[in-house]
RNA sequence: GCGCCCGUAGCUCAGUGGAUAGAGCACCGGUCUUCUAAACCGAUGGUCGCUGGUUCGAUCCCAGCCGGGCGCGCCA
């Protein structure tokens, strides 16, 4: 079904055609003010802008063509030359009962449905995940999973850092100072004592700093029992990304780490250097871009002169075979911002191999420290993904546990859980994607205002109020809406439809995450104005279709930001 | 030095070539014997970093400056 902004737009197209003017400026918006009424156009003004006419005349005629019968009132001229639309309410009613009769609450699916792989989270193997990797594993998936909903093809693919030189100290570590027990315990942690271990004794020791390259040079060599060690690292670590995966409802299909790669690289660096595409420069061979401004004198490098490979090399090779393996339309990278030049080479780089695939890379911003600079894990203040989950967890918790209406048994811990990560990721979800913020525990795990837990709020009294009226919705009730909150909810209720493909133009949650909040807000507001229980049996069944459709649509919101909703809270 | 991003209310952040720039938190005042007060209603709070330019109209576009973050050949 069209949206109410498509609507418009078509019958404005109209206008404009019968008036000789220009089709394409027939954009309508949601105006900036409820008293302007529901939508705005401003095409009266950029078309008089173009012909030096007067913007008030001009609307004035389109207004003469305009034939917007049965869907909004007479259109109104205001201020400069707005053209101003306020809707009827019939219109509105019979759009909403529509709505309640589609499951997929009024979103159609891609005109163009595209196969996507999207690469997210990548978590580097014998590190722990700290908060910087909160922003690529939330964003990503639900990237993945809008793109899902409107009908793409999509692939989850985590390229896990597998594969680099901090295996050489890991594996020295390993071989002479693992404990056994630590390790059962918590892997990751051991692990990392070893590697900081290592560092440390490699300062004044210059024989351990050359045994940990040699077990490096070994394991790149093909050694056993490197190899062995190495094995086991990755899949001790998979063990514990995958208990926070598991806790974010977070899935994947795809699994390949940069080690996955790692044959491809030598034969990859030799076919673009016969292909004149890579020279060597100083010993190391390079990608140069000179016909590319921005990329002037910035080669990126894929050898080394002693012969190793770098971070490009892998991700080139790793194009390469998702290119053959998946054939997708575009590939989606969720990595941090700062490696915007590193991706613009790889992509540029991927164009000149001949490869056609669309290459994006959703870039977020940093995630910085008391001091304002980035949380680097060397600096060791960096805080545990793990522990953020746990702690909002623990929050959520004592909130709980503090109000007066109990849960029932066995509610509780789902529950908790609902709403303490449901909270982490709405945090961060509801901000621009590029926007560096400094880490505050009170920002991430707040419970009120405009968060998870006020959008699950708005959810959980309505499920409150089906459970007293003994009856669900009866979708063929017609719609009143009377009040002005009535109408506010209903109109909202008719903008998911226009709101969710948007997250995709720009690759922004955020603008979903706006919409729920608003969403939940104009619920709050008529919940307090419109008792739906004690009203009179049309006007109940009304406001309890109402409350019904705005359920369902919170949680179908919600999902899609990888949000539940609990029952009761 | 070059490049990218950012500067909006006391704090944290939305926002857009259009109408009187918005939320949350904090602060102040009201609302629970009535569908869950994690809520609602209201008040206070801004020279949209500074200076020019383009435009009927600029917080948004352009230029310069100031302040902050990040990146720029052998880490990932």
């Amino acid at each position: 079904m069209p949206t109410l902004r498509e609507l418009l737009t078509s019958r404005l197209r109209d206008a404009l055609l019968a008036a000789g003017e220009d089709p394409s400026r027939a954009d309508v918006s949601h105006s900036s003010d409820a008293r302007f009424g529901d939508y705005q156009a401003n095409a009266a003004m950029v078309l008089a802008k173009e012909k030096k006419s007067n913007p008030r005349q001009l609307a004035t005629e389109i207004l003469a063509k305009l034939d917007v019968a049965g869907l909004a009132a007479a259109p109104e001229i205001a201020g400069a030359g707005f053209i101003n639309f306020r809707l009827e309410n019939s219109h509105l009613s019979e759009a909403l009962s529509r709505l309640a009769q589609d499951s997929r609450l009024g979103v159609e699916i891609a005109a163009k449905p595209k196969k996507i792989l999207v690469d997210f989270s990548s978590p580097n193997v014998a590190k722990p995940m700290h908060v910087g990797h909160i922003r690529s594993t939330i964003l990503g998936d639900c990237l993945v999973r809008v793109a899902r909903f409107l009908g793409h093809d999509v692939i989850a693919d985590n390229h896990i850092g597998d594969w680099g030189t901090q295996f050489g100290k890991v594996i020295y570590g390993w071989k002479h100072f693992l404990n056994r027990g630590n390790l059962e315990k918590d892997a990751i942690a051991e692990l990392v004592r070893l590697y900081r271990e290592v560092t440390r004794l490699e300062e004044t020791d210059e024989h351990v700093k050359l045994s940990a390259r040699e077990e490096l040079v070994k394991l790149q060599a093909g050694d056993e029992e490197n190899l062995r060690i190495w094995k086991q690292t990755v899949e001790l670590s998979w063990r514990e990304f995958e208990k926070i995966y598991n806790l974010l409802g977070v899935q994947f299909d795809e699994r390949l780490g940069e080690s996955a790669y790692n044959e491809a690289l030598g034969p990859l660096c030799a076919e673009l250097e016969k292909r004149g595409l890579a020279t060597t420069s100083d010993g190391a061979l390079c990608i140069f871009f000179s016909g590319i401004p921005a990329l002037d004198g910035k080669p990126a490098i894929i050898r080394k002169s002693d012969g190793g490979f770098l971070y490009a090399t892998t991700d080139l090779a790793t194009i390469e075979y998702r290119i053959q393996r998946w054939h997708p339309d575009a590939i989606w990278y969720v990595v941090g911002a700062p490696q915007a030049l590193h991706f613009q080479q790889i992509f540029a780089a991927a164009k000149m191999m001949g490869i056609h695939c669309e290459l994006r890379h959703i870039a977020f911003g940093s995630i910085l420290g008391e001091d304002r600079k980035i949380m680097k894990t060397r600096s060791g203040e960096n805080v545990g993904l793990a522990e953020v989950l746990q702690e909002a967890i623990e929050r959520a918790s004592r909130i709980i546990a503090a109000r007066a209406d109990q849960l029932p048994p066995g509610e509780a811990e789902s529950t908790v859980r609902l709403i303490g990560l449901g909270a982490v990721k709405y945090a961060e979800l509801s901000q621009n994607r590029l926007t560096d913020y400094v880490f505050s525990w009170d920002k991430l795990l707040a419970f009120e205002g405009n968060t998870a837990p006020y959008l699950q709020n708005a959810y959980v009294r309505i499920r409150s109020i089906f459970r007293r009226a003994g009856e669900s919705a009866n979708p063929s009730a017609p719609i009143l809406l009377n009040e002005p909150a009535e109408r506010a909810l209903g109109l909202k209720l008719l903008q998911y439809a226009e709101t969710v493909p948007v997250v995709l133009e720009e690759f922004r949650p955020n603008i979903l995450a706006n919409y729920l909040y608003e969403l939940a807000n104009a619920y709050h507001s008529f919940y307090e104005a419109c008792p739906v229980l004690k009203a009179e049996p049309q006007m109940r069944a009304s406001r309890l279709l109402l409350s019904d459709l705005t359920a369902r649509s919170l949680a179908h919101g919600l999902d899609l930001l990888g949000i539940g909703c609990p029952e009761r809270m």
